[in-house]
DNA sequence: TGTACATCAGTGAACGCGCGTTCACTGATGTAC
DNA sequence: TGTACATCAGTGAACGCGCGTTCACTGATGTAC
């Protein structure tokens, strides 16, 4: 018993406090949404005092930047591991890069919330862009790969292309797919809307119906 | 200058507050989006004491899905008015309804951001639930139209198609095509980005390049 | 048309509350010798 | 290995502030006769 407590406080004394608050953001994210946390509350939440955070973040929104760099983070992963260097063939790994988009939507809303939903500008700090761009640059990767199936006049755009499908997960992920309660209700799951969609799409860019 | 104050004040002093307040709750998401405004905010902006807003409402809740109700039915208005009764033809009139999508989200951030991204659950009351599907059937409808242009056998299903569009252009409107500040920046417009995506999105579903 | 009364929209003062932020502080950890 | 000192993460009390909400009230508008 206060073996365990110990832990916790020795924990939290050095080095793992900026860690907990950022844990203890996501999880009232996760509950109230980006505006309803407060950075009181997170102090709380991570059972230190009101005054502690500011040893490690300048205010609220520097914490939030921080949650979302690190859901960017997390992110990239994500959609790399969907994208699986582009095997077993480009198309596969193009659609799979989708899906784990919407997955990352559905298992980490609040990181979600953080990184889309938050209402911070991109460039808040340069780290936090950097992450984003790095997630995009995975789909983009894979959109690389796709393209290079075609052959050479009927070629579209890659970058178009990642804009298109990244659009249309996060209107997919924001309107119906999400983790969290109150979005709208489908007669389709939302990873069916987007698999349909991403079909329909890539005919319409030449691609076989198949792999 | 005495009639002007006499007639403001009279304005506001019969039936007119209500709307007012909904004008003031805009003018404060546009400044400092959906979570930035409080109801002593719309409050003060309107000129009035803070607790004459609970005549009217009965909490901030209630005055925000009020502002996203009457954004609703702005939005199928304009809706309605790109689909132009399906005029000059099915394709075009389809393709019009996505334009007046991202129009709308672009000349009225301050409704669509109550709208979509107030963190609102939909059904929070049946009027807003109901604007919400009224809007959202304008494309339903613009999507029959075009799908009983294809042959009875190769016909997609409306409903899809419109969860399609829908998302997409959320998608876009969201990342790139707001009329505030702090969104990503693209290489080209978000309506080209909307347009390039629909153009193959309906190829797709084998409809001719035109109309 | 005029008078008496009811209704109702907005007032303004008051309250308790939690937030953000500061401050001098404490006590544990790391470092020099 | 031990001692002295510096550093640094977190404390806890304090503050001013604006918010949400309530209350008895006022004065203008509407209505009955």
């Amino acid at each position: 018993m206060s073996w365990k407590k110990r832990a916790r406080d020795g924990a939290y004394h050095h080095g793992n406090l900026r860690e907990a608050l950022i844990q203890a953001a996501r999880e009232l994210i996760k509950e109230k949404g980006p505006a309803g946390f407060t950075f009181a509350d997170a102090a709380r939440s991570a059972g230190v005092s009101p005054a502690a955070p500011y040893r490690h973040f300048r205010d609220r929104e520097a914490l939030l930047a921080d949650v979302a760099r690190e859901g960017f983070v997390r992110f990239e992963a994500m959609l790399t591991t969907g994208w699986a260097n582009g095997k077993p063939d480009a198309l596969t790994a193009f659609n799979n890069v989708g899906r784990a988009y919407l997955a990352f939507a559905r298992a980490e809303p609040a990181y979600y919330a953080a990184m889309f939903e938050s209402g911070l500008p991109p460039d808040v700090n340069p780290e936090l862009r950097a992450a984003g761009d790095r997630a995009f640059a995975v789909l983009r990767t894979a959109a690389d790969g796709l393209v290079a199936m075609l052959p050479a006049g009927k070629r579209p755009p890659a970058l178009m292309m990642s804009l298109h499908v990244w659009s249309l997960a996060h209107g997919i992920a924001s309107l119906f797919g999400r983790g969290d309660a109150g979005r709208r209700s489908l007669p389709m799951s939302a990873e069916e809307l987007l698999e349909s969609a991403m079909l329909v799409y890539l005919q319409g860019l030449g691609f076989p119906a198949r792999a």
